[in-house]
DNA sequence: CTTATAACTGATACTTAGTATCATGTCAGA
DNA sequence: TCTGACATGATACTAAGTATCAGTTATAAG
C-alpha cells in the first residue's frame, strides 16, 4: 500500500472525509522532497486556503504520517512519515534526510538520568551533515 | 566575575557600546528564571522597544552567553548560558533547565556516520523529563 | 570640556508561521 | 435526494522576528 492509500485509509477510519481539496494536497505532499514548508506547498496550489493547508499538516500529524524537521536555524520543516518516534540526519547541501530511530539515544538517557536525578520522559535530537553524494560531488565541482 | 560582568567585558571588547538600556535589559535577564522569551523580557520593560530587544537577544548569541532552548512544542526560549555547544535537560513541571555537554553523542554520531555515510557535522539534542523536586511534590500533591 | 560621529534606540511597518472565526460549500450516509 | 456535520477559503488575528528610518547618546579625539 502507497503512503498515500495509508493516508486514506486512517482519514477514513478516524471519521474523516476525503475531500478533492485533500487529495489534492496529499498529492503535492508526496511530490516534495525530503522536507517542506507549508508555503512549499501554497505555491503549487494557490487556490488553496492557507488555514487549509495548516489545518491539514495538524490532521496528518494526528494521524501519525507527518513529522517536523528542526533546522539548524531553529525553523521547522515538515515531512511525510508513517514512523512513530524517531530522529533525523540532515544533508545541509541537497537536504536529503535519513530517519533514525535505532539509536543509542537511551544509553545517554541513562546516563542522565543517573547523573541528574531528573526522571527522563522525551528527547528531540536532530543530526546534521553531509551526505555521500554531496561530498562526492564536491571533489569534482568548479572551481574547487 | 559575576555573567553581568562577562558580558559587558565581551561587548566593549567587540566594539559594542554600555548603554543604559543594556543595562537595564541585562539586568532582567539575569533575573529570569531558567528559560524565556522576549515577550517575558518586554513585560518587564514596557519602555523598552521591541526591536531593541530581539537585536540584543541576537548580539548575546554572537557574544557566545545565550543560548536557544526547543521546547518540546517547537517553539524556542531564550536562556542565559556562558557555555558553548551543549545540550539542555528540561524539567516539564517546573522549566528548570540543566545544561549537559558531558554526553555521549560523539558516540551515537560515530554510529551513525558508519551506518549511513553521512559526513556528521552538527547536532541538537534536548531532553524533557522531571527534576527531583517536582517529582517529591507529587507524591504529596493535593488530590493525587 | 567640546564636539563629531558611529552606534544605538524606539516607532512603525513588514514578514513568516500559525490560529480563530465565520459564512459558504460539499461529502456521505439515511 | 436530502440533510447536517464536516470541510473550505477569506479574513483577521497572534507570535516571533526583521527592516527601515529619523532621532538620541556614548565615546574618544581634540
Ligand atoms: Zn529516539
Ligand atoms: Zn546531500
Ligand atoms: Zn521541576
Ligand atoms: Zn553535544
Amino acid at each position: 500500500m502507497s503512503d498515500l492509500d495509508l493516508v486514506m485509509q486512517r482519514l477514513t477510519m478516524r471519521g474523516h472525509r476525503i475531500t478533492e481539496t485533500r487529495r489534492r494536497v496529499l498529492d503535492v505532499l508526496v511530490s516534495m522532497p525530503a522536507h517542506f514548508t507549508v508555503d512549499d506547498v501554497l505555491r503549487q496550489l494557490p487556490d488553496v486556503g492557507r488555514a487549509t493547508v495548516f489545518r491539514m499538516m495538524k490532521l496528518l500529524q494526528d494521524l501519525n504520517v507527518v513529522c517536523r524537521v528542526l533546522m539548524e536555524d531553529g525553523s521547522l520543516h515538515y515531512r511525510l512519515s508513517t514512523r512513530g518516534h524517531h530522529h533525523h540526519l540532515v544533508c545541509r547541501d541537497c537536504g536529503k534526510v535519513e530517519d533514525f530511530s535505532n539509536c543509542d539515544v537511551s544509553s545517554l538517557v541513562q546516563q542522565l538520568a543517573a547523573s541528574t536525578e531528573y526522571e527522563i520522559e522525551g528527547h528531540w535530537l536532530e543530526v546534521y551533515g553531509r551526505c555521500s553524494t554531496c561530498r562526492a560531488l564536491e571533489g569534482t565541482a568548479v572551481g574547487a
